[in-house]
DNA sequence: TCAAAAGTGTTGCGGCTACACCCATGA
DNA sequence: TCATGGGTGTAGCCGCAACACTTTTGA
């Protein structure tokens, strides 16, 4: 609630704080999983690695917000078919010097995008695989959100099909074991991974296929979704990830 | 990031937004999971039942804030073995009537309390059973944040120690059966439920027992806690909720 | 004809469900 | 000695890991 605490309530009465969204894209490229950065043109943190982000308008939501501001500093385009989930908010008093500031983290799921265009006001943006990330060399608690959001996408490919919001809509079964061994770094074995999501309620076959250097693949996509609006949902059966055992 | 895309900052520029928490504490009382409710003394939705919460103090980290609204509000003591845990911002622009307000929503698990003081300035406070709480009663959005928090809790059953946050720090194996029908609402088998906990790595075994009607239970606590400090862990294997098949 | 990639078969182990059964106690 | 709840045994099924194998293509 708001303000039980406060009878005698009067508009002046409360701590004004900034808000702003902070978006964790991941894509994958050239085999690695990558995040969109904005190299930051101000103080603090000058010419620091962030995530896109940015101060949350009084009349947008915050979804919208994190939508916009991805637009607008990294040129990616809203296309109906973006995962898009809130992770979190980080408000420690001190992670922005100059004031207090709440941000709410969201995590972006898209498939490879040709460029980004530095657009907006950060002067530059860029898709940067997370091995080149050194530690220490982010902007804010950035470094916190982004390790936050590489646990969250690694453990919901477990339980949900997310692992298709980095392909297109239609997609090899091998091509998503790719996503999965990428994302976990670990080999998976080719003949279960098929079996398990050839016979799983979550997808359905098209009617085509994909040739390449060796046997033609059929296609899938996930049941229910299409070329515009593709789905995350509940697998029917989990998909445990390795853990490396004490 | 929270400023990439005003490079002529200000102080004053960004838009001021009230930020608040709200807490869903959870119980379990007379075999029915509870939550914890106070009923508004003011305007907007005067006399209607909400969350423990309020504004965020300039000073305070958002959990703190947390923490002492809870306190505040129902009289539920800072006691080291609570499970508290983020669960998501709300923040539609007309989410409140008189401005805009961000909220951060907690989830709090705790075992029975005897008495809810409706202290600090909340009217009164009470532990609601979750049936009773008629759809459409809560103020703002708070039933959906209720929404969401069973969700969650029902979830975080299934894969980590969570249900133990309900009871004491030592506890029988039949107590933490219960606690898990009665948020799944399912039964689930008395034997099979035994050999599951007793294998597992997260629980041992007390040298003490507890003595009732039947034969003695043998007392058990999370493997690394100890009465001041109870632990959720990872279960080391899942116990995944029966989903009624469509 | 060979390499490459898709896809299937098969076997054995381990966990899980369902249900019957035994154990230790208080009344 | 009976009711009550704690706890164990067990048989069968099902899923899954491992790995060998077949299929279908491009070069």
């Amino acid at each position: 609630m708001t303000d039980a605490s406060t009878p005698e309530y009067d508009p002046g009465d409360f701590p004004p704080f900034a808000v702003t969204v902070d978006v964790v894209v991941f894509t994958i490229r050239s085999g690695a999983l990558h995040v969109a950065l904005v190299r930051r043109g101000d103080e603090p943190f000058l010419a620091k690695w962030a995530l896109p982000g940015g101060f949350v308008r009084p009349d947008e939501d915050l979804g919208q917000a994190a939508t916009r501001e991805l637009e607008e500093e990294t040129g990616l385009r809203r296309r109906d078919d973006w995962h898009l989930e809130q992770l979190g908010s980080y408000g420690t008093p001190d992670r922005d010097p100059r004031m207090r500031v709440v941000t709410v983290a969201y995590m972006a799921v898209c498939a490879d995008v040709p460029e980004l265009r530095g657009g907006g006001d950060a002067a530059h943006a860029e898709l940067r695989s997370l091995g080149d990330v050194e530690p220490g060399t982010l902007a804010f608690d950035h470094e916190r959100i982004v390790r936050d959001a590489v646990e969250r996408v690694g453990s919901k490919l477990e339980y949900t099909t997310l692992a298709t919001g980095f392909l297109e809509p239609v997609f090899t079964i091998s091509e998503l074991r790719r996503v999965y061994e990428i994302v976990w770094g670990d080999r998976l074995d080719k003949g279960n991974f098929q079996r398990r999501f050839r016979d799983s309620a979550c997808f359905e076959p098209c009617l085509d296929e994909r040739r390449g250097r060796g046997r033609p693949a059929s296609l899938w996509s996930v049941r229910g979704g299409n070329r515009r609006r593709r789905l995350v949902v509940l697998l029917d059966r989990p998909l445990a990830r390795r853990r490396p055992d004490p």
